[in-house]
Parts: structure tokens; sequence; C-alpha cells
DNA sequence: TATCATTTGTTCGTATGTATC
DNA sequence: CGATACATACGAACAAATGAT
């Protein structure tokens, strides 16, 4: 720790103007849904150059703050979409009763679209298979409660689409159904949920009709089978502002082994 | 004025400047490590102005492609940080045997900081009890093989710390000492994960060591007792570029409405 | 140790295009 | 149509960090 801790340089004044809105936004003076004042006038306001008013509103629509339109003005965002998720959650938990089984999931907007992919690095690494091929199934699915759009996608590797026909038949069909196959197939199922976040691609912006300032979380849930074998991934990315993902736990009874810093090459 | 939406303008220069130094860093022109040329250089090479190019740099840094240093330039990041998850996983996994508990959790940095604090809008939602203090014990986190820091906070609402001395003696105990001593108490455990990521504030990115681009993977894991009553509340906050969280998930046997409650041998 | 060239960071100015109302 | 506001783009100057001399 040098001594130069101590002082502290002044923050540069885009900064400085960025935390002083930020300041107002918080404490009332601009209320969800207010247009914030405008550029030129911040200008004379804080008598600063145009640039440092525009990195400074930069910073407050990365900060997710506000939401800035041409022509129109830099809006306030209501406290539910300033990056604290609402209670609005995607529940992720599979039930079993008997041979059924029900897997929560969303109308979709479209339909499906089927397709032959080859595996990209994340999912080949999950279906432990870097060379094989997979079906690829793609929904758009929306939540007519909260227009909340999400992306899924579910990969069957082929070599588990020969083995068990039926999914090959309908790759389309519920993820329930796809679950059911596997069983009578005479799988044992167990899951694991890989849980990531990153920043969207333009494209990704645009079909999940994403806000700026809101990252993307990305779930794989991977079924296994029997000997810990990749049956099935499914891809989910959902906005994260305004979305939970929640997951109800079980403690396991027993420690069982420590895959903890297993590194398989 | 119908033939317009044919048409589409061209891509501002900024973007396409960013486009073809990103597909340039794709095909390997520019490999990890490397430094691109100096913004002056680019203002010659692509005969555009400085902000242009400035603008560009900062499309590729929010891609998470390149890491800017003053003095210095933009290095290509390597491809394990942008945005594709490695294979190192913070396994999210509680096991009971017998009367002991085993928490995964890394070693810390410094010693656990106690306080007390109004509970803010997610966590007393998650909490269930807007009007009550909790106890709160910050932790940061590191995990040695791979140098990633995770923020950790255990919330005890006053409440449950009143009717279990345990808690309130030493807060800072381990999260499996807090679980025995709640089930000591005559609860029934039950766990609940709640996932959601953001951008980073300022001060998370100094703390965290966090990268451009990389959003902040937030999972509140909460503890609860008989009738779902909320015990405890944990908060994880780790970087999302380079991390996956993950649950091993069992489907329930039945598809209660009510929380399925583990049998007690 | 100190200096210097290079590179990015910050800040000002000006002009024009485009969306919104 | 016009006024307003943001988006894009140019130029210029100085500050601060870096690495090598």
């Amino acid at each position: 720790m040098p001594a130069q801790q101590r002082i502290q340089r002044p923050a540069p004044m885009y900064m400085q103007v960025a935390r002083e809105v930020a300041r107002e936004i918080e404490s009332g003076t601009y209320k969800p849904g207010d247009v914030l004042p405008s550029e030129a006038q911040m200008v004379d306001a804080f008598g600063v150059g145009k640039a440092t008013v525009r990195q400074a509103v930069a910073e407050l629509r990365a900060m997710g703050l506000v939401d800035v339109r041409q022509g129109k003005g830099s809006i306030v965002r209501g406290p539910a979409l300033q990056g604290h998720p609402m209670d609005r959650g995607i529940y992720r938990r599979s039930a079993r009763s008997g041979p059924r089984w029900e897997v929560p999931q969303p109308p979709e907007v479209e339909e499906p679209s089927i397709s032959r992919v080859v595996l990209d690095g994340t999912t080949a690494a999950l279906l432990d298979q870097a060379d094989q091929d997979a079906l690829s199934v793609e929904r758009l699915l929306r939540d007519p409660d909260t227009d909340v759009r999400t992306a899924h996608r579910t990969l069957i590797p082929l070599s588990v689409a020969a083995e068990v026909p039926a999914l090959a038949d309908a790759p389309d069909a519920p993820t329930a159904a796809l679950f059911e196959h596997l069983a009578a197939a005479g799988h044992t199922l167990t899951w694991a949920e890989h849980v990531s976040a990153r920043i969207p691609l333009p494209d990704e912006r645009a079909t999940l009709r994403l806000p700026d300032a809101s990252p993307l979380l990305i779930t794989h849930r991977v079924t296994y089978g029997d000997q810990r074998r990749p049956l099935l991934c499914e891809e989910l990315r959902a906005p994260a502002a305004g979305v939970r993902l929640v997951f109800p736990v079980q403690a396991a009874k027993a420690p069982a082994n420590k895959p903890a810093r297993a590194k398989s090459a």
C-alpha cells in the first residue's frame, strides 16, 4: 500500500456530473418517467462542455438509471429496471409424478425452428462431445404477464437422437416429453444447472428487446443419464434486469464424492 | 415513402471500424495479448477522426474483446475472458451427513466485518421482513487457484438471532455452522437460490477486480424453516466472465405446490 | 533517478444528420 | 413544417500513465 492511496485526485468532471444527476434521481428530484434536462441545458447548468455532458449521460445509461432516446430525451427508469430484480421469477424446477414430467415453460412467440448445428465451446464442454454435431431447437418465449422475452435452445447430440428415435422424430416436443422419452429408454435422469451472464450482442439486444445496461443471464440445464453421461442441454437466455432465476434446492443426504476440483482434459 | 422501408442506412462509421477490428481479432490477425494499433494509427489507417476511433474502441471494450490501458494501448483479450464461461465453476451444493453440514466456500481475503443493517428492497422481499433489521457479515473471498474474487454477505434477521442465540454469538461462523445451529433449534431446513445479474457499480469493479464488460452475477440463497419461514439469506456477488454457478438439481417426486420437505431420518 | 516519446484520458469547440413532437 | 433533442463526426489541446532511454 503506497502512501499515494491517501491523496485522492478529483474525479473527472463527467463522473461528477453523472454522480450529481444520479443523486438527484435517487433522492426523487427526478422520478421514473421524467425526462432529464436536455444536454444543452446541462451544458449551461453545470458550466461544462457538451462532450462532458454526453459522457456523463453515457455513464447514467451504463448504470441503468436512464433510457436515452433520440429526439426525445433521457427518461428516468423505474426502480424495477434499475438493476434491482423484481419479484418476477423464472422458476427452474422439474417435477415428476409417475411416468409424467412437469417442466414449467412460458408460451412461445413463433413456431420453433429446428436445425443441425456444430456445438460451440461451452456446449461442447457441457455435453462432453467435442466432435459431435447436435440437433438444435430454438424458441423465442414470451411471458404474457410481464412481456419478458427469453430465448430457449434445446441441444440433442446426434448420438442420443440415434439411440432414442422418439427424440429425433419430434425434437421440438415440450421438454417434459423429451424427459419422458429418455426415461422410457431406460435412463435415470439427473440435472445440473450452469448459470453465467454476459453483455448481450447487438442482435440479442434486438430480438429480446433488451434495454441498455442489462446483462444477459444464461443458464445451461444439462440432463444426465447413467454414469453421468450428458444426454441433453437446454440453453436459456433471459434479460437480467427485472428477472430472477429461482432454484429450489434440497441438500444432499450424503457428501458423496468430491468432484470439486476435477479437471477433465 | 414505403419504399424507404427496404433501404437500410449504412452503419455509423465508428461501428464499421469496430466491426472491422473485431473481425481481425476473431480471424487471428491480432492474437490474445497483442496490442492493437494506437488510436492515432487507426485515424490514419481508416481515414476517420479521432472521436470516431475512440468510440469504436469503446465498442470493442464493451464487447469484451479488448482491455484498454492508458499509456499502453488496447490489448486483445483471451477467449477465456471474451464472455465465454470457462471451466471454473462455483459449486452451490450443500451436503448433510448426520448432524454435520458441508457448505463449500473459498478462503477469505480479510477478516469478516460484522454490522447491523437495514434490509434493502431485494433482501427485505426475500426475507419477508420489511421493517426488520438484520445482522450482516461481509466477507471478501478469493479462490487461490483462479484468483477470482467474490463478495459474500450473510444476513441474519434480528428476530432469528434473538431466537437462536448461537447465531447472535457468532454470526461470522462458517455457513455450515449456522445451518447446524438452526437445525439444532428444531428447524427443518430448505433452500431456494435466486440468481440475477447486473452491471457492477464502480466500487464493486474495484474491490472485485472486475474487467470491463463483465456483469456481476448475484445469487441470494435463502434458508427456510418450517412453514416456509425465511431464516437466513446469503448474498454472493461473483464476476460473470470466466465463472459459472453450478447447481445440482434433483427433480421433485411429486408436483407439490407446497414446498417439498426433506424427510427427517 | 530523471527525462522523454508514446498512448490513452479528459475537455473544450463546431457542424451536420436524424428522430420526435 | 418547424422546433427541439439526441447521434454522429470532425478538430484541437492538455493531462496522466507507461515504458524505455
